[in-house]
DNA sequence: TGCTGTACCATT
DNA sequence: ATGGTACAGCAC
């Protein structure tokens, strides 16, 4: 077994297998699959993953690992099984699946120095790059007065040489201690031969010899108000010492958080828990479907579930959608499980998200609360896979590999032989069906455990509005009543349901709009830096005076961004306090949980918002929640726009008298007469599931059929058009007559970063080998793509279209 | 003849 | 992906 079959870090489709590496001797006794090595991969030293040792290669000239970066492996054996699955279920590579499933800072970085190797001098531009060191970055090369030529004769002589260095991005913190290093009583007798000038010194000294052990640095500098240099005086007479040990960065103070006990189940609380114990219990694998509306206590049933996982011994992972949104979240768990829980998500940095990822890698926590990624989560002996809010887009991946949690939740599950929890208010029409047809099993929670009636819904028509002679953005009862309440001390909640929240700018004059130069959309307004970015490519282009088609300086930016709905809405309400929540007030780090706590102290009356506003909020003075334009997502070319609508409706609504006070909901639309916005109005899954259901059987969309979209780009826009004509035909020929294809189309956004791109979409049934047929294809147009820079990306289960 | 840009090719 | 190489085009 002295040969390791390797996937190296080089993201290509030519390179998308193992590469056997002879093991030599130093590594034999300890190299597992699952660890990163280095290797010589052409010229140049790559990373790679071990995964599997085997005894024979039908590769003749195998080169040694050069190096190995893990003592225990960071992939266990069922998570290298499922990079594979992975890779191979969304057509992607098998370095991008690994990639995937580690922190950010276990990818390798690389980078190549020059190293002068003769003493003789060399040509004057290099002695005066080299400037008397041995070793210099390669990118010194660059801007400097040598030539290539010059380097590659030196090279070639002997003089210099390039290496190639792996580097690992992980940095650990530590934190220094001091203890002392002689015993007592000659520490007594240096405290006596001390100058008395020295009182600092004597003082510490004297503390360390009623205190042996080691104590943290920065807490002895603070008792003693004094600085480093004392320290430094005791250490060079040796009577003291410092050394450091390595701390987790802990993003949460896990003392601040009160401890919960479990709370009395309500009787469909019990039902619904009883077949998850009993699944625990047995180490069967079912998937739940928990359907409960907001306020059942599904949380609840969460942590008395994983109770049960933590008192057999195993371990749980909870994906949430997105948990800074969500701080009350992790407050629920931590109050529970304490430092048994791991949290991971964006909003920590690399360093924090690689500490936790550790604690869980070590087995030091049971629980892992996450996002997407935490599906990955290191653990061998899952007891429960829980993902809340399962509806929800974020748990879908929108870049290589493009995978869905819930998918890999299931796998996993069937491996661990684990159930898996899917909660939700409002769960994915494909979570439905497959509930409805016992494929999952479904539980449903009627009742709020605080037995409140969900808030009343009021949908008003802005047609009417209009005709009425009200063309602002407030109707009548939505002014009236966030004034009633305002007055009486009580909070609102304003959202606005725009997906993307840009402003693009137009001329008033002549009707241009600026778009990318590079891009078939329009620039986006960024008002901190004054200047239009393009957010597909990051083109920036300052703010123009005047119009660049027609030189009217009515140039104006445009788009009904929070920004203007809040000087709309000072005008409007003049005492209002308004609390805007958007991209450009939560940009900084931490931002987000100060707006919302400075809403929670009663800072301000009104919380504008975007969709971010829709979620897991929870404030107990919140009366009113309104819903500017409840339809502005139904126009977009999207065949979930109806479900997204009927979700965000019913999400947004829970936010209302959650407590005490009774809530009211206004939703303003143009069409009150959409199902999605009627249905939502009266809290009506089961109605909407039904009509949603026939509508995607008439259009054939999932979950009646699979989707498959392939996008393919090329600078030239008739080159990218033939090559997917080309996709096109070849597909035909292979699958089954009920499959459907659709295109060439071009892309929503037909043209990104001077590429043009055209798609074409799959409908299936049944189609076992339809990822073969891609790969098949893919290997076509091996040629186009690398001679002639075509690519073709592959979504074998898209949510959005572009 | 020597320099520069580029298409192509292999990587265990 | 990326570095090496063969080769074409061009200035001297």
């Amino acid at each position: 077994m002295n040969i390791a079959k390797v996937i190296v870090d080089v993201p290509a489709s030519s390179i998308n297998q193992t590469f056997d590496y002879k093991i030599p001797e130093r590594f034999r006794a300890m190299l597992l699959p699952g660890m990163r090595v280095i290797v010589p991969f052409g010229p140049r030293k790559i990373m790679g993953y071990v995964v599997k040792r085997v005894n024979e290669s039908s590769f003749d000239k195998l080169k040694e690992i050069a190096d190995v970066l893990d003592l225990t492996p960071i992939l266990t054996p069922e998570l290298l099984e499922l990079g594979k699955w992975l890779a191979e279920k969304t057509v992607s590579l098998y370095i991008t699946a690994f990639q995937a499933m580690l922190p950010q800072v276990l990818k390798a970085n690389y980078k190549k120095e020059l190293e002068r190797l003769s003493r003789e001098s060399l040509s004057a531009e290099l002695e005066a790059l080299f400037a008397g060191r041995d070793f210099i970055p390669y990118g010194a090369l660059e801007n400097s007065q040598v030539n290539f030529h010059q380097v590659q004769k030196a090279i070639q002589n002997g003089d210099i040489a390039v290496h190639y260095l792996v580097k690992s991005r992980v940095t650990k913190k530590y934190v220094t201690y001091l203890k002392p290093t002689r015993e007592v009583h000659l520490l007594e007798e240096a405290l006596q031969d001390m100058s008395g000038r020295a009182k600092k010194q004597q003082e510490l000294l004297a503390f360390f010899i009623n205190q042996s052990q080691a104590i943290e640095l920065n807490s002895v500098l603070k008792q003693f108000k004094t600085t480093r240099s004392t320290v430094n005086a005791l250490v060079d007479k040796g009577l003291l010492a410092t050394f450091k040990q390595e701390v987790y960065r802990n993003p949460y103070d896990d003392h601040t958080f009160e401890e919960t006990e479990a709370l009395e189940l309500t009787v469909e609380q019990r039902e619904a828990i009883e077949p998850i114990k009993q699944n625990i219990k047995e180490n069967a694998h079912d998937v739940f479907l928990l359907h409960g509306v907001t306020g059942s206590g599904k949380t609840e049933i969460y942590l008395q579930a994983i109770q049960d996982v933590i008192d057999k011994g195993e371990e749980a992972i909870v994906l949430v959608p997105e948990i800074s949104l969500t701080p009350q979240m992790v407050k629920r768990f931590k109050g529970r499980f304490g430092s048994n829980v791991a949290v991971l998500h964006s909003g920590l940095s690399n360093g924090e998200k690689y500490d936790e990822w550790r604690r869980v890698h070590r087995r030091e926590v049971q629980v892992v609360v996450g996002a997407r990624s935490a599906v990955f989560a290191p653990f061998e002996n899952l007891g429960i896979i829980i993902i809340d809010e399962e509806h929800e887009n974020s748990y879908k991946q929108e870049d290589q590999p493009r995978y869905h949690a819930r998918d890999v939740a299931v796998h996993r599950g069937a491996y661990h032989h684990c159930p898996v929890i899917l909660g939700s208010a409002t769960p994915a029409l494909e979570s439905y069906a497959r509930a409805h047809k016992a494929v999952y099993k479904l539980s449903s929670l009627t009742r709020r455990t605080n037995d409140k009636a969900m808030p009343d819904v009021n949908v008003v028509d802005m047609r009417k509005e209009l005709h009425a002679g009200n063309r602002s953005m407030f109707s009548r009862s939505l002014k009236e009543n966030m004034e009633k309440r305002i007055n009486r001390g009580e909070q609102v909640v304003l959202l606005l349901n725009r997906r993307g929240y840009s402003t693009f700018i137009m001329c008033r004059e002549c009707g241009h709009v600026r778009e990318c130069p590079h891009c078939d959309i329009a620039l986006t307004y960024h008002k901190y830096s004054n200047q239009l970015k393009c957010h597909y490519c990051s083109y920036e282009e300052p703010m123009p005076l005047y119009c660049p088609s027609c030189n009217s300086d009515l140039i104006r930016f445009f788009g009904t961004g929070t920004q203007r709905i809040e000087e709309a809405l000072t005008k409007l309400i003049p005492q209002a306090r308004v609390l805007r929540m958007d991209v450009d007030t939560t940009r900084r780090k931490g931002a987000h949980e100060k707006l919302l706590n400075q809403f929670a102290n009663k800072k301000a009356d009104i919380l504008l918002g975007t969709q971010m506003i829709a979620k897991g909020l929870d404030f107990e003075n919140v009366t009113l929640v309104g819903v500017l334009t409840a339809d502005s997502m139904l126009n977009l070319p999207d065949f979930r726009a109806s479900e997204k609508t009927f979700q965000l409706l019913t999400q947004v609504s829970g936010r209302a008298g959650r407590h005490d006070l009774p809530g009211e909901v206004i939703v303003q639309t143009y069409t009150p007469e959409h199902y999605s916005i009627e249905l939502a109005s009266r809290y009506d899954y089961w109605q909407f599931y039904q009509q949603e259901m026939q509508m995607r059987k008439k259009f054939q969309y999932p979950p009646y059929v699979f989707l498959a979209l392939i996008t393919i780009s090329h600078e030239n826009h008739v080159k990218a058009v033939q090559s997917t004509q080309q996709i096109v035909k070849s597909l035909w020929k292979h699958v089954r007559k009920e499959t459907v294809i659709l295109g060439p189309t071009p892309s929503p956004i037909a043209r990104v970063k001077d590429r043009y791109r055209y798609q074409c979409m799959i409908k299936y049934k049944h189609e076992p080998e339809l990822r073969t047929l891609i790969n098949k294809i893919n290997r076509q147009f091996a040629d186009e793509i690398n001679k002639h820079d075509l690519q073709i990306s592959v979504d074998m289960q898209p949510y959005q279209l572009m």
